[in-house]
DNA sequence: ACTACGTCCTGCGAGC
DNA sequence: TGCTCGCAGGACGTAG
């Protein structure tokens, strides 16, 4: 579940407490957290890109990490369960865990090529980002329109909740295969607001999402449509439905969200 | 090329 | 009370 403002909450707390700092040990548990020695590097950047953080290893190469769905990134790991990865330094050790390990870990080395997913990359949201680019992007195609927001070829970063979001706002239904540029756009406009939003409030903790001190996000408190299905529509009323489209658990409002 | 679907994995809550 | 079962979903591999 982390998205990308879960995730650059915890990159703004990494570079803090990460940047500059020297490798003193690492230690992998597991295969899909498997990291050479980086002993005596130099952390010099803590980077984010959709949903992936990378951290620049001085004359090594880019850690990058994503989070999966219930990867929690700690500076004192309480509990030692699912904790896979370990990256400790002069400043303290940073813990990875991941209860279900769809997250991963590896070392992107000096000369390697960009992975594909990487590469694939749409735009990240933000004041710099082409509405019209990002829209022309999501008009193309016959899937649902749920599913091209979740691929990150549009827009980097977004997850379901995200999805849900910006579908209601923009008032889209998700489940709808041609969207007008219009509607492509104000999608597009929400998906900026709502993560600029969620990020200024710490991401959502609803489940496993923690900060890098174990505290608690705030934006789940503030969704108008994700996770709240039987509940009324705060535009309308009417209540909250919920359906699986592109494999996804999805809600939205049947009234405000018309194929 | 695009689209759809199965797979990975564990914790948790509903239902019996 | 204790069990089983289904669901949660990001990315990727594969099939059509």
């Amino acid at each position: 579940m982390p998205e990308l403002p879960e995730v650059e909450t915890v990159r703004r707390q990494m570079e803090n407490l990460l940047l500059g700092t020297i490798i003193t040990k690492n230690t992998c548990r597991h295969a899909r957290y498997q990291v050479p020695d980086l002993t005596g590097c130099v952390i010099t950047g803590v980077r984010r890109r959709g949903k992936y953080l990378l951290l620049d290893i001085q004359d090594r190469g880019v850690l990058l990490m994503h989070l999966g769905m219930t990867g929690q990134l700690l500076w004192n790991a309480e509990i030692k369960q699912h904790v896979h990865f370990e990256l400790s330094t002069n400043k303290g050790t940073l813990y990875f865990r991941d209860p279900r390990r769809f997250g991963f870990v590896r070392l992107l080395e000096q000369g390697d090529s960009v992975p594909r997913t990487l590469r694939r990359l749409g735009q990240e949201p933000g004041e710099e980002l082409s509405v019209k680019k990002a829209a022309a992007i999501l008009i193309k195609g016959q899937s649902p329109i749920k599913a091209r927001l979740l691929d990150q070829r549009a827009v980097a970063g977004i997850g379901n909740y995200l999805a849900d979001e910006a579908l209601h706002a923009a008032k889209v239904h998700p489940a709808c295969r041609a969207v007008t540029t219009r509607q492509a756009m104000r999608l597009v406009r929400a998906i900026n607001k709502i993560v600029m939003l969620s990020i200024e409030h710490g991401g959502v903790s609803e489940r496993d999402y923690v900060h890098l001190d174990g505290g608690r996000g705030g934006y789940q408190n503030l969704l108008r449509c994700y996770g709240r299905n039987g509940k009324p529509c705060f535009n309308c009323g009417t209540e909250l439905t919920k359906i699986v489209v592109a494999g996804r658990g999805t809600t939205f409002c049947p009234k405000c969200q018309k194929i």
